[in-house]
DNA sequence: ACGAATCGTAAGCAATGACTTACGGTAAGT
DNA sequence: ACTTACCGTAAGTCATTGCTTACGATTCGT
C-alpha cells in the first residue's frame, strides 16, 4: 500500500514484464503466463506481490480472474519520485552556487 | 544507467535512507554512515550500487569522497513511471467504457 | 452429475544479495 | 618521516526470494 512496497514490487524484471503485458488492458492469469519462460504458479505468485503492493486490481469473472493495473498504485510511487526530484534539483543548484562563490573563475 | 538499475537500486530500504540523507546536499561517506545501524563498509557497498545505477555522483575532495544525488538518474525512472501512468489511465478508461457499454444500468 | 479448465497455495530447493571482519591504499596532520 | 584519518575491496556467512512440483478449490461444459 505504500510506495516502499510499490518500488520493491517493480524491482523484479519478471514483474515488470507482467506489468507491460497489462498496459493495453486487463488479462486473465493464463493469458499473462502464456509464452513466459516460467510456470503459471510462478506468475500467480508475482501477481500476488503486485496486488499486495497496490499495483494491480483483481476482478473475478466466472472461472477466471482478470488482473489490471491500478493507477493509484503507480501514482503513489510517482509522487515519491517527484519530491526526490525536487530536492535533488535544489541541492544540485545549491552546490553549483557554492562552487561558483568559492571559485570565481 | 537504465531505469531497471535505478529501480532495483531504490528497492533496498537502506539505500533509500542514504538517498534521504543526501536530499539536503552532498555528504562524505563517514557522515552518511554516522548513526546508521550498519558498518561503514556496508554503506560503501550501497554507495557503489547507487552510483552504478546513475543515482549518485562522486567528487573526491582531498581525503574524502563526496556523494550527491544525480538528478538525471532520478529523471530516468520518473519518465518510465510517466509512460506507465499514461497507459494505466488509458486502459482504465477503456475498461470502464467497455463495462458501461456491456452493462447499461 | 461428471470431467475438464482455471487458478491459488504449500513445501522444498537453489540462487541472489546484504552484512561483517580483515586488509590495503591514499591524503592530512605533526 | 611517521602516525592518524578516510575510504574502497575481498572473502565468508546468513537471510531473502524466485522457481518448480504437487495439491485442493471453484467454475464451466456436456
Amino acid at each position: 500500500m505504500s510506495y516502499e512496497d510499490t518500488i520493491s514490487a517493480l524491482a523484479d524484471p519478471t514483474r515488470r514484464v507482467i506489468i507491460d503485458r497489462l498496459r493495453s488492458g486487463p488479462l486473465a492469469v493464463g493469458a499473462i503466463a502464456d509464452g513466459m519462460p516460467i510456470s503459471r504458479p510462478a506468475v500467480s505468485q508475482h501477481l500476488r506481490v503486485l496486488s499486495d503492493a497496490g499495483l494491480l486490481t483483481v476482478t473475478p469473472s466466472g472461472n477466471r480472474r482478470l488482473y489490471a493495473i491500478a493507477p493509484d498504485g503507480v501514482d503513489e510511487l510517482r509522487r515519491y519520485l517527484d519530491t526526490l526530484w525536487d530536492d535533488a534539483l535544489a541541492a544540485f543548484a545549491r552546490a553549483a552556487e557554492e562552487k561558483a562563490k568559492g571559485n570565481p573563475t
